[in-house]
DNA sequence: AACCTGACTTCGG
DNA sequence: TCCGAAGCCAGGT
């Protein structure tokens, strides 16, 4: 199983409402400082629908997306909200109020 | 194989 | 609270 399939595998386990920081998953999966592994491989693989990647968050609950992302941030405020995950105006979140405990 | 890049994290100032 | 620098891992050139 390679470090992207876990990713992939813990993502999905996710559950509505809740997220996780890119460093908690990439210690899930077995590589503590592989944090910017994550945001690369979800990016690679932004095509899949069944990726709730909008609930991966960096540890301060921000998405420091540069670039022209700045779309894809919104799109992320949009769908956590629906979620009923509170989103300030620049992208903030209290992630240890929905913070996801993998086990 | 070497070098560059990035949707990260942590620490110091 | 904000900013910059350093460390880390996997993929692409």
């Amino acid at each position: 199983m390679s470090f992207k399939q876990k990713v992939l595998e813990l993502v999905k386990q996710i559950p509505s409402g809740r997220v996780a920081s890119y460093g908690q998953v990439a210690a899930a999966a077995g590589s503590p400082r592989a944090a910017r592994q994550v945001g690369w491989t979800l990016k690679s693989t932004d095509g899949d629908n069944s990726l709730p990647w909008w609930r991966v968050i960096n540890s301060q609950g921000i998405i420091s997306i540069k670039g022209n992302w700045t779309s894809t941030k919104q799109l992320q405020k949009d769908l956590l909200e629906e979620e009923g995950v509170e989103v300030s105006n620049d992208f903030r979140v209290n992630i240890e109020r929905y913070r996801h405990q993998f086990k």
